[in-house]
DNA sequence: CTCAGTGCAAAGGATTTGCATGCCG
DNA sequence: CGGCATGCAAATCCTTTGCACTGAG
């Protein structure tokens, strides 16, 4: 685990890079994300950070997004999520349980991003994809639902 | 490739165990999603069946994915997908160009299909979580976009 | 003093729904 | 005939945006 410094040094960094400063409000939204092993929803966010308003939620999830920091997941019907961005948290999968929705995080495992790199290549070479990054989700029942 | 009868027999067995009949909005819905290789918006379903109105082909997308015919993506801001169950079309990945938005299929691999039954299999063990299915995403640039 | 970030309230846009009509069984 | 799918238009709801204010540099 990457401490909480480091964390929001580099966020910093990342922001300076697009002329954007590190406020109170973006440290809640990146400090509420980092305490979750899991993408939060808005309404979640605002919960963990009562103090800020919904628009500058939406506006500072932009923001960081677009430095690189967050990184925001759709699934459903309902709320967007967010979390931070793979090279802050590590490569991970999702586990996305149909009955109540939510999504818990998946650690990679070397058997998965193996298969994966080699299908990306071949997708290359047959049609010209090029592949930035993957998704994978495990779509079921969680434990609670079961 | 499923012969186009068998395709809609199968739909309307399916509607008529959930008490819906296949009526022509709906199979005009299942024949555009039929006739693509890649995920349908709703402008691209109505711009193939422009006597189809808005409202009803979202009604008749809601129908026939409750009952197991379509299957409803959602990746980013924009409208969602539609495609056809992979039991209908068989199992697929998606490559997703992140500059156009665009979707296309691609054929599931035998090394991915072991990987992630593996992991799944590990997530069941270790967090009680039952998988369904999975999906996965290829995300970078098309031929077109690079 | 200046400018970006904030909060509030209003707007936007994909999707859903109410209601009257028409068609299929 | 009876009930359900359809069209149109109005309503929903998450998300975005306009605008005035405030706090940091």
């Amino acid at each position: 685990m990457r401490r909480a410094d480091d964390l929001l040094d580099t966020v910093a960094r990342r922001l300076a890079r697009q002329q954007q400063r590190l406020t109170t409000g973006r440290t809640g939204v990146v400090q509420a994300l980092a305490a979750s092993d899991r993408p939060l929803t808005l309404p979640e966010i605002l919960a963990a950070r009562p103090d800020l308003a919904q628009s500058s939620a939406y506006r500072n999830l932009v923001v960081l997004e677009q430095a690189g920091v967050v990184r925001r997941i759709v699934t459903g019907d309902e709320f967007a999520r967010y979390e931070l961005a793979e090279d802050l948290t590590g490569h991970h999968h999702h586990l996305v349980c149909t009955s109540c929705g939510r999504i818990e995080d998946l650690p990679a495992s070397d058997g998965i991003e193996r298969s994966v790199a080699a299908a990306a290549a071949l997708a290359a070479r047959r049609r010209g994809f090029r592949t930035a990054h993957h998704r994978l989700d495990l779509v079921g029942t969680c434990a609670d639902c079961a």
